[in-house]
DNA sequence: GAAGTTCATGCCTTGCGGTTATGAACTTTT
DNA sequence: AAAAGTTCATAACCGCAAGGCATGAACTTC
């Protein structure tokens, strides 16, 4: 396994196209179909489907895609940390993010950052909850921006809120609620629940449970996730109902139904979480930049 | 940066030799002295400081290595994983330690397990405390094998414990008390104090504070580092005393004294750490085996 | 001071990752 | 329905960088 392997296999599952990613990380687009399927073959399982020459992430495929990601990340801020610590390089900033946030907050942000602070660096690493929180706490990022935290976190870490967002009901297209403008929570008690593991998303299977219980009923989980993007895969296959955050809809969903809660609306908040320590001026720049626009959704 | 760069790196940090790492990773000398030589030009820093025909880690080689040995680890995790869930794989038992244990406990279990169950496999992972808990909890560890645990930690996981471990004082060897076969702590109120940073070793530096504040007084703590490994280095080359476990006493402390302690006797347990999971047979028997042998040390 | 280390350098070879060209499967356009 | 345009895979070829060998320089040990 190599890094480039990694590095083109997220962009093929980003891109969920071999010649996209070809173009994006600058290799013919052969060349970057056998790096593949030399990585298939070194792990022993096929991470994409190719059907109708097109390419879809097996399961295995969006399970490694995570971890993927994960080491392209450490690998780099490896190298940062140590240029920072032992060779007077300037700081880096890291920003770590959920997917669905790059579009409309994130990148626009940076993109501004950039412009006031030419001479700072920021680098940006969409991770899950559990993996950004890890990495702030041993500061190799310096910024985290997530949605579910637990009161252990939150007393570890400086936490600003940023916006909120609706929870709504993710369903399959064929569920009998699909047409639905809106439903109550309670009318889904004798589904079968989808939840995301509490391996990447702290807390989350509790507050499914948790909320459930407010509406009178104790949800049957039959299968756990680890992102949103597999839990809406499973859910478009038929896997069950779930609850998500409304920005999840920024997120590829075919096959679901998002559907609104009405009765009881429940809510997540976008936190901005910061190590507890004097924070830099460039930081506080960037923070300021991120609760305003954050503010404007 | 590749994945054999850092093999290479860790093999020639660990030997302390570039020929025996090459031995130890089959390529030659030259290929390995090469690899090495372009890493730390990636890097931009000297990871090695090469003295009269030998090498030493850089203060910038000593961090790295732990982040090298944290991508290595979590690349072949990553791989594991994705079989064992995906492809039918036979789960293969992830034993994380602290390297002062690997020969007189980890080691000779493995291999008695081994015999045992030959078709098991066993996989090593000498990591930081922080560094296990972490990747217990994500399910990437079976097993961790570290001294440190606050109470949070506690009521996540299953907690057995091995053995008792005395500490000891380490002292430079020039230290006006460096040649007593015992101090009490009290006689260092004054000293400059070197801690081990709690992003690696949770909640250790209060420890250190407690302690002495029950021997009476507050430790000017001056320095933090990341590994027992680069605290030893630290305090024999002056850098201040510290406190740490007796196991340290097979890592490499040269300009080091270790000092027992008198009066308030400072014990660590050994603990065993296992996610609140029922534990496959395999698992049962690898557990009864290190709680054994560890009863005898 | 001879023999045995250890690490670095120079030269050569080879394997592998890259490219271009091409083809097959499928979609979109006219 | 044919043509044009996708997309991914295969094949053949190329160049570079990683690896090997031979050697040398610095240092230690006997």
């Amino acid at each position: 396994m190599e890094f480039h392997q990694l590095r083109y296999f997220v962009a093929a599952a980003e891109e969920l196209s071999v010649s996209k990613a070809a173009e994006r990380v600058h290799v013919s687009q052969p060349a970057l179909s056998r790096q593949i399927r030399l990585l298939e073959e070194e792990i022993g399982l096929q991470l994409f489907d190719r059907i109708k020459q097109r390419i879809h992430l097996t399961e295995a495929g969006k399970f490694f895609l995570l971890k993927a990601r994960q080491l392209l990340c450490d690998s780099e801020m490896a190298v940062q940390r140590v240029r920072e610590e032992f060779g007077g390089a300037r700081k880096t900033l890291r920003l770590g993010f959920l997917s669905p946030f790059l579009d409309d907050l994130v990148a626009p942000v940076v993109r501004e950052f950039q412009q006031r602070h030419p001479a700072s660096k920021v680098s940006l690493f969409d991770l899950p909850p559990r993996a950004q929180l890890d990495r702030l706490r041993l500061h190799e990022l310096d910024i985290g921006i997530l949605a579910n935290l637990d009161d252990e976190e939150r007393k570890r870490f400086d936490v600003r809120r940023l916006s909120k967002h609706r929870f709504v009901v993710v369903l399959p297209e064929s569920h009998r609620l699909a047409r639905r403008k809106s439903v109550k929570l309670a009318e889904l008690a004798a589904d079968d629940w989808v939840s995301l593991s509490n391996a990447f998303f702290p807390k989350r299977r509790e507050f499914l449970t948790e909320t459930c219980a407010k509406a009178g009923f104790i949800p049957r989980i039959v299968s756990e996730t680890d992102s949103l993007p597999m839990m809406l895969a499973e859910i478009g296959t038929g896997g069950g109902v779930g609850l998500m955050p409304g920005h999840a809809a920024k997120l590829p969903h075919a096959g679901c139904a998002l559907v609104a809660l009405t009765a009881p609306v429940v809510e997540s908040e976008l936190l901005l979480i910061t190590p507890k320590a004097p924070a830099s001026k460039e930081m506080e720049s960037l923070i300021a930049l991120l609760k305003e626009r954050a503010a404007r959704i």
